[in-house]
RNA sequence: GGCUGCGUGGCGCAACUGUAUAGCGCAUCAGAUUUCGGCUCUGAGGGUUGGGGGUUAGAAUCCCUCCGCGGUCACCA
């Protein structure tokens, strides 16, 4: 209707206005609930083009529409603002459009371009922890309303399966597991441990070696015992020291700091762990087996926890795979001229002329780094996939500067489709007691908290729910939908780019706007439909004022899907459910349903009652959240 | 310090590309319901949208500045 109301205007804006006008200055928004009407214009933009004041203008906009749309049954001005009463007859019209589709809210399958949606990539190193989950959740999420907007999306995640972080695991572990009776060291099977805990364990361990033994190194300095260093270091070292003298605590923290990293550079932990990493880039076969082995153990670990998140992939990309493309590509950009080698032979590009600094592509021992492998990434995958029309890349907001980097040096490199890279950055996932961090043990770990949240739905729901003639498989089932859609709504409801906080009391709570009071509004009205039996004709009911807020905000769904792709926002879906949640309740509250005699309107409430449960359960499916039918 | 993001009632969050009296939940207080599920609904109190300035008929929203809180500026990923 906003959409007929607007062609029109600017179609005969020459005549009325007597100047062509621009379809952006006719701006529809809801009318409020304190006036009357359904639909209001704002009129200001055209007070200038008529001459007349606000109330005139509207007041004649509104009789030209009248004249010109049926549905329009009356209007009224206040101020600048014309607000427009649409009829009865629209109304139904459009519940009957919404009842009769079935993919009501939905552009066609597949009929937009393709877009590859990437989220999740972990690292092999360590267990998956909060953080994750909000990840997860958002890149399904938003996965998921881009297909709703009719676009062919490719789920995708880049494993970080290389670097020097797992050769650190893999040190530790060959270093440092104890062998059993058998003369083995630790294994999953040997241990009972989930492979990704294990393998994370050594991941600490290693942290703590390194940590260890740069302590002792600078104890060693700090008796002037030099030994074994190169000049440089001590010179440094050196530096450092006597720059602290006199200075004030911060100052001296900061250095003690830049003293450590020189340690810590300095070990052999550090030096073994890198030597590994050229050993693996060689294809060293022992290197190559105990990192194709440990690895192996993380992949276990991760399936059961992305089975139990409920997100799936449809192509997995490794960077131990796609690195060496990124190598290609950096030395593509040599010869090109647009990267350059530095004495040590390590490869950087300068960004200075954009406002960023140098960075850097390849090191002087030629193993790839990050960047080196996301280049490389990023062109595996436009060669997959020759018709992508968009990358999305779910990463965190601490990763702002490396994706503003990595599209510009794409561009660089003279592939313009970086332009159609788009990171979802989003912000990290705060404690009541604070940040998270992993030296701390603060870190919420992703398998522990949603075991947590699907034990809560158990005791809550067996203490309140309508349980009675279920199995215990369908039982178990319903714990887990019922937490797990706490869980997912409380991370996605945030706009995603903000901060936010997790309180894991919050989480699972079944009031207020969370997952479970949605799924509990559409398990209501599931026995409510189920109660009533058939539903017929409800053409000749008298539309009351309750029945047409309620339509009114179910028509708004496919603008929201449609809004929510545009802006990557799961949290407009969220919200928008929440909403037409409450709407619910209120209608459900005022107005009788069963007993009502009158057969036609029962009829009408009825089918509107249906349509709130089927939008329910297709937004929320948009959040990953199932929608029980009992609960 | 450079770059970047954020700042909305006690707490947690909304407000589409500027627009009518800034909404909602939790918490607090007062009420409703012989109805289909008391995990429901209605109402009240609580805000000069971090401060100041500017643009506009109109600013939480755009611009400038200051304050506060993050992130980032690694031969880590």
């Amino acid at each position: 209707m906003e959409k007929k109301i607007k062609d029109l205007l600017v179609d005969q804006s020459d005549q009325f206005f007597g100047t062509k006008i621009e379809e952006k200055s006719v701006q529809f928004q809801l009318t409020r609930k304190e006036f009357e009407g359904d639909l209001t214009l704002v009129v200001f933009p055209f007070v200038k083009l008529l001459k007349l004041s606000p109330v005139d203008v509207a007041n004649k906009i509104g009789q030209f529409l009248q004249e010109n749309f049926t549905e329009i049954e009356s209007f009224n001005v206040v101020q600048g603002f014309l607000n427009i009463s649409l009829s009865s007859d629209y109304w139904k019209k459009t519940l009957q459009n919404i009842d009769s589709n079935n993919t009501y809210g939905r552009e066609q399958l597949d009929s937009k371009a393709t877009i590859l949606v990437e989220y999740s990539s972990p690292n092999t190193n360590k267990p998956l922890h909060l953080g994750h989950l909000r990840n997860n959740f958002l890149g399904y999420s938003v996965a998921e309303i881009l297909k709703a907007n009719g676009h062919k999306v490719i789920k995708t995640q880049i494993i970080n399966d290389r670097g020097i972080h797992i050769c650190k695991s893999m040190l530790a572990w060959e270093r440092f597991s104890p062998l059993n009776v058998n003369g083995e060291r630790e294994t999953p099977e040997n241990t009972g441990l989930k492979g990704d805990k294990l393998v994370g364990k050594y991941y600490v361990v290693f942290d703590q070696e390194f940590n260890k033994e740069a302590k002792e190194i600078i104890a060693k300095w700090e008796e002037n015992s030099f030994d074994g260093f190169s000049s440089q270091v001590v010179e440094q070292y050196q530096k450092f020291v006597s720059a602290k003298a006199g200075k004030d605590e911060k100052v001296q923290a900061d250095l003690d700091a830049k003293i450590k990293d020189l340690a810590k550079n300095e070990t052999s932990v550090l030096r073994d762990a890198k030597e590994m990493l050229v050993k693996w880039e060689a294809r060293d076969p022992q290197t190559y087996l105990l990192w194709s082995t440990m690895n192996g153990w993380v992949y276990d670990g991760f399936k059961s926890t992305y089975e139990a998140m409920g997100v799936n992939f449809d192509r997995l990309y490794y960077e131990s795979e796609t690195y060496l493309l990124g190598k290609d590509l950096v030395s593509e950009g040599l010869s090109k001229g647009v990267f350059f080698k530095k004495e040590d032979g390590s490869v950087w590009v300068d960004l200075t002329a954009d406002g960023m600094d140098e960075k850097l592509l390849l090191r002087g021992d030629g193993t790839a780094v990050y960047m080196t492998q996301d280049l490389g990434t990023a062109l595996d995958r436009k060669k997959d996939y020759p018709d992508l029309e968009g990358v999305v890349y779910t990463v965190g907001n601490e990763q702002d500067y490396h994706f503003k980097v990595l599209f510009l040096v794409l561009k660089k490199l003279g592939y313009d489709w970086a332009d159609k890279c788009f990171h979802l950055s989003y912000g990290m996932v705060d404690l009541p007691s604070g940040k998270m961090k992993s030296r701390e043990g603060t870190v919420v770990d992703a398998d522990d908290l949603m075991a947590e949240v699907v034990q809560s739905a158990k005791e809550m729901t067996s203490e309140r729910g309508h349980l009675e003639g279920m199995s215990i498989e369908q039982k178990e089932l319903l714990f887990k939908q019922i937490g797990m859609g706490g869980l997912k709504y409380y991370l996605l409801k945030v706009d995603p780019k903000k901060r936010m906080l997790f309180n894991p009391d919050e989480s699972i709570e079944l009031t207020g706007n969370t997952g479970p009071f949605i799924q509990y509004a559409h398990a209501r009205i599931n026995s409510l439909l189920a109660k009533a039996g058939g539903i017929n004709e409800f053409n000749n009911a008298l539309l009351g004022q309750e029945e047409k807020e309620l339509i009114k905000v179910l028509a708004q769904y496919p603008s929201v899907i449609q809004e929510a792709g545009n802006t990557y926002s799961p949290a407009l879906v969220a919200n928008y459910c929440y909403e037409l949640v409450k709407s619910f309740n209120h209608f459900y509250q005022s107005v009788p349903m069963l007993i009502e005699e009158d057969i036609n309107v029962r009829d009408l409430r009825l089918v509107i009652s249906r349509n709130v449960s089927k939008v329910i359960v297709d937004s929320l499916s948009l959040l990953g959240i199932d929608s029980p039918q009992k609960m």
